[in-house]
DNA sequence: CTATTCTCGCTTTTT
DNA sequence: GCGAGAATAG
């Protein structure tokens, strides 16, 4: 009986001879699969395998894409694991596979190997908008106009350049032709953007990957202790892996070979961050001996869903012959509604979630919207409240916030003094009347010859740090948090404020609320897992799991979700599949991979799809005129209902401002 | 030197 | 229609 609950639906699909092949090829496999073929699954189910036949799971090691998807495969591994401890499973339950995304990976071997690389433990980890803030600063140093040379486009670049193994040294090496290029101020710009970095004992995400790809080359010694450690590797969505990324994988895999990697070529949406499908396609290549595994039959989607999607991506040139099928029931048309403009289109979304939930008994979180573009979200969030209709936001990063991030920087500036990034963030958090010069002058050192008054502001402030210091080390992380919330003055000031402040001061004590599951670390841990998880903007969302919502996202984060009733928003040219504004018009690769997005968008859903497009669009509070998307064309007419119900064509009333 | 008001430019997608 | 920097008032 056990052992049938072990035999999982993707496996089912396979013949005898491949399911062996998944299961004990011990040497490199590929699985070339479709989507809602149970990629993840295989994974699961391949490492419960190995576990069964006497791999301690301490030497497996798997990466998946989110830290969501790491959390899942956790947590189905050790339910398994429970329930078949009656099959007699060799294994001593403290052992657990290591399961993680690429970047958590990175951090635990930095901070593993920190000694050795001149990084305090508490090495602080910079978010992007950290990073273009020193950007920003250096410009200015620098005299460089930051409307000629933008820093979002340097910052873009350095990125994809340490995606790409490039080092600051090695690109100045390159890039010496041009100063007033953009490679020239580039390349003067990024070595004082890791002067500055290394000085503040922090890392960017970037460097997580990098630092620890440069790790493992740098000292065998180090590299050859990882590979027997973790003697069997697994990873997930192998087609969004960039450079780095690969070569960490290979470092770690040339040895022992038993890898096994999972993709699907069709739903690589990740390009534009420097995923690279040759990674997958040259599996082979790299692993001669290596067993290929082709998955094609879907168990997710009803064959017209699947109809379509494979419409959609025959499209593209660039691709491996694949042919997804099912054996589900042919299931109900895609409904298409063309709405005049996009408030419209979003109270019909609402409206249609309710009369599902209403008439045909679907749950709500079974419902998934999603858009191609954040901004999208605000109208169809404004139409569920209007219609209340209870929704669920993903994405909107609840450790993004302004509020948030404040808390997080006390901690931070707290155990890493020499972070100046969350210093200057702070030291006038609440308002305590310094400005500007005065922040400039404490710096630079200048400390000494402030005004008596101010300087008794500045020592106050800097005291504050040494007791949130004090309390890390002696509470825990849900009254250390509190703390800083009282003990800074914060509460306060904003108890009796305006009511945006008061949702601040929320969002606050939600922090602490969240912090609770660090409780029971020993000391001082808690928060530093605290801070990890925020810096790697892990899904606080889960919090709200139980809530019966309809949820919204961008077609990027529903990659590897599914949901029973799926709408796809906004599907007007330009918008999806989208194109810079004033560029001119997408070329062949962009609109492949726009067209893979849609594909990993239509490939959501399970019974139905809805897709919709407006009209007439308000951006940045001018109306564009669109086209529908040039995908309407790819699905055959016959798998397509329009929606005739002209009870939404309401007018709509604007109000005059 | 700091606090407040004002204007301009902006938006893919994310670990 | 918002949020980060500049201009201006205190």
């Amino acid at each position: 009986m056990a052992e049938e609950k072990l035999e999982n639906e993707a496996l089912k699909g396979l013949n005898p001879e491949q399911k062996m092949a998944v299961l004990t090829t011990l040497g490199p496999v590929l699985i070339v699969a479709g989507a809602g073929a149970g990629k993840t699954k295989t994974i699961t189910h391949r490492i419960l395998h190995l576990i069964k036949e006497g791999v301690a799971p301490s030497q497996i090691l798997a990466i998946t894409f989110t830290n969501k998807a790491a959390k899942e495969m956790r947590e189905r591994i050790t339910h398994l694991l429970t329930e078949n401890r009656a099959l007699n499973f060799p294994v001593a339950h403290t052992e657990v596979p290591f399961v993680s995304t690429f970047h958590s990976l990175g951090v635990y071997l930095l901070k593993e190997n920190c000694q050795l690389l001149g990084l305090p433990r508490h090495f602080s980890i910079f978010d992007k908008s950290d990073s273009l803030r020193l950007i920003k600063e250096i410009l200015k140093e620098l005299d460089i106009n930051p409307k000629q040379f933008e820093p979002s486009k340097i910052l873009n670049i350095i990125s994809r350049e340490k995606s790409d193994l490039t080092t600051v040294e090695n690109f100045s090496g390159q890039a010496t032709k041009n100063a007033y290029s953009l490679a020239g101020v580039t390349a003067k710009v990024w070595r004082l953007y890791e002067d500055k970095k290394r000085a503040e004992k922090a890392l960017d995400f970037d460097d997580l990957l990098l630092q620890s790809y440069l790790l493992l080359k740098k000292y065998p010694e180090i590299l050859v202790y990882y590979q027997k450690r973790w003697l069997y590797l697994h990873v997930d969505e192998y087609q969004d892996t960039n450079k780095v990324q690969y070569m960490l994988t290979r470092l770690l895999a040339e040895k022992n070979r038993t890898i096994c990697v999972v993709g699907d070529i069709d739903q690589n949406i990740y390009s534009w961050r420097g995923a690279d499908i040759g990674n997958l396609l040259n599996f082979e290549k790299d692993y001669p001996e290596a067993k290929i595994i082709k998955l094609e039959q879907n168990y997710r989607s009803t064959q017209t869903i699947i109809a379509a999607a494979n419409e959609v991506i025959k499209k593209n040139k660039m691709r491996l012959e694949k042919n997804l099928f099912t054996k589900k029931e042919e299931g109900k048309k895609i409904t298409v509604f063309e709405a005049g403009n996009e408030i419209e289109e979003a109270r019909y979304l609402a409206r249609e979630a309710k009369r599902l939930q209403a008439e045909e008994k679907v749950k709500l979180s079974e419902i998934a919207v999603l858009y191609r573009a954040n901004f999208q979200s605000r109208v169809i969030e404004e139409a569920m409240i209007a219609e209340s209709v209870p929704y669920q936001l993903l994405g909107t990063k609840f450790f993004e916030r302004k509020e948030v991030k404040d808390i997080l920087s006390f901690l931070r500036a707290a155990l890493n003094p020499d972070s100046l990034t969350d210093l200057k963030r702070i030291i006038n958090v609440p308002a305590r009347g310094l400005g500007k010069v005065t922040i400039l002058k404490v710096f630079s050192g200048q400390r000494a010859d402030l005004p008596p008054l101010v300087k008794q502001k500045v020592d106050s402030f800097f005291n504050l740090l040494v007791e949130i210091k004090n309390k890390i080390e002696k509470e825990k992380p849900t009254e250390v948090i509190k703390f800083i919330i009282t003990g800074s003055g914060l509460e306060k000031e904003l108890m009796d404020g305006t009511e945006e402040d008061k949702e601040d001061l929320e969002n606050m004590k939600e922090l602490a609320t969240l912090a609770h599951k660090y409780n029971h670390l020993p000391l001082g841990e808690g928060i530093e897992k605290l801070l990890e998880e925020a810096s790697l903007q892990s899904d606080q969302d889960e919090l709200k799991e139980t809530e019966e919502a309809v949820k919204l996202m961008t077609v990027h984060s529903a990659k590897g979700l599914e949901f029973d009733y799926v709408f796809i928003t906004g599907l007007e040219e330009d918008l999806f599949p989208h194109q810079k504004l004033g560029a001119q018009r997408i070329g062949q690769a962009e609109e492949e991979e726009e067209r893979r997005l849609f594909y990993v968008a239509l490939t959501r859903a399970r019974e139905k799809l809805y897709l919709s497009y407006a009209e007439i669009r308000t951006i940045f509070g001018s109306q564009i005129f669109n086209s529908r998307s040039r995908f309407f064309a790819d699905i055959d007419e016959n798998l397509l209902e329009k929606e005739e119900q002209f009870e939404f064509r309401e007018k709509i009333i604007y109000l005059d401002i």
